[in-house]
DNA sequence: AACTATTTATAAGA
DNA sequence: TTCTTATAAATAGTT
């Protein structure tokens, strides 16, 4: 448009395409700048070269995100839509999994039987069986342990007390209490009397069968909930 | 920029300014389209004029959706984010519930039961347990369901077996086979012979105790993964 | 990046 | 709105 008309078609010479390129686009900002002040209106401007280079015009006052919003409710178009429907799938699996999830556990604790095929039932029992073996075993350890520290803080509660007795002999002072030898006082501290605790243990072993426990189980459980176990 | 230079300030004539808003935009768009075309640019224009209607120019080759896109990867910024930020959190929540089922379904496995408090590991171990005996009530049920069904189709195929004997005894043929009357033979076509079953049932009520079984169970898992059990 | 001959855009009027 | 046209602005090619 000047020393000469052009053609408005793609400039071969790509150092002479980048120069236009360049007086265009402020070119193009300047009457964009122009046009939001002379009009009140505003605009925004996005361009990209062909060496993917990203340029923008906005209007002050106005932001690109609340352009695009703008944009989308006058337009009726739901550009975001695309973007939501990955992640609205991953949701929809991530509830599947979890109620998948869920209903085992149901299933592990006696509920919906009749869900499952025969092979899976007997499965079933095999597993939970063997899973409350596993964990007796580890309770029998653990209380074992208790038991272990028990028997330690007695002797060392009782060392204690012959040394404070011993003390008081030597300032000639009456001790008013004494103290049962055997430790089984200090042993109810910890809940498992050395002696009772196989006997709990045994009435868990075999244990009646109140079928109503898990009610809760059974009932409509929001893809948030938990179970009551892990708190 | 004819007959007169203006001031770059708002036009106080609506009229004027709205007409000055439509010469304008046609001249940005003009300058935009030349643009593209020169250059091999993309240009996204989106105007708002002061009585809020919207104007566009779009680049041919190119959706107002992918010059988001780009704009966005070019700016770094997330234009979605407050749009993805519900989506995210309740992903967030979900694949934590999820995590929590895992690990309460391992501790039912008998897996992971140290990260359990000694009364919730009680707890579990009761739940366990009537579990089993559930599950195992049921097992009884509908095994002899399946025995009772077994011995009708035995009935059944008796019935038919007598029928065709005596027609053929009408016809003066001889039978070539028997038939064992008590049904043992026919039972067994059905996997577990009335006389076996108690059997295998009792072998089942006093399991091997295998600890190998769920290895597969303390694995790490994906959020999207479940459990064998449910297919 | 600056210059400038020319083309293009457009303000005001019809 | 659209057309006209005098004039301001933009810019292609050059330095």
């Amino acid at each position: 448009m000047a020393r000469g008309k052009i053609q408005i078609k793609k400039i071969e010479n790509s150092t002479n395409r980048q120069v236009t390129y360049s007086k265009r686009r402020n070119g193009l900002f300047k009457k964009a700048s122009e046009l939001t002040v002379l009009c009140d209106a505003k605009v925004s401007i996005i361009m990209v070269s062909c060496t993917d280079k990203l340029h923008e015009y906005i209007s002050p006052s106005i932001t690109t995100k609340q352009f695009f919003d703008q944009y989308q409710k006058a337009s009726g178009i739901d550009l975001w839509n695309s973007h939501y429907q990955k992640m609205q799938e991953e949701l929809r699996q991530l509830k599947e999994v979890n109620r998948n999830l869920r209903r085992q556990i149901r299933q592990r604790l006696g509920d919906c039987l009749e869900d499952l095929g025969f092979e899976d039932f007997l499965a079933l029992e095999n597993d939970s069986q063997q899973a409350v073996s596993i964990i007796r075993e580890r309770k029998l350890k653990v209380i074992g342990n208790k038991v272990e520290t028990s028997k330690k803080k007695v002797r060392s509660a009782q060392d204690v007390y012959k040394k404070l007795m011993r003390e008081f002999d030597l300032r000639g002072e009456d001790p008013q209490y004494g103290m049962i030898e055997d430790g089984r006082e200090y042993e109810n501290m910890y809940g498992y009397p050395q002696m009772v605790a196989p006997r709990i243990l045994t009435l868990r072993l075999q244990p009646d069968h109140p079928h109503n426990l898990h009610a809760a189980a059974g009932a409509v459980q929001s893809d948030l909930t938990t179970y009551a176990l892990l708190g």
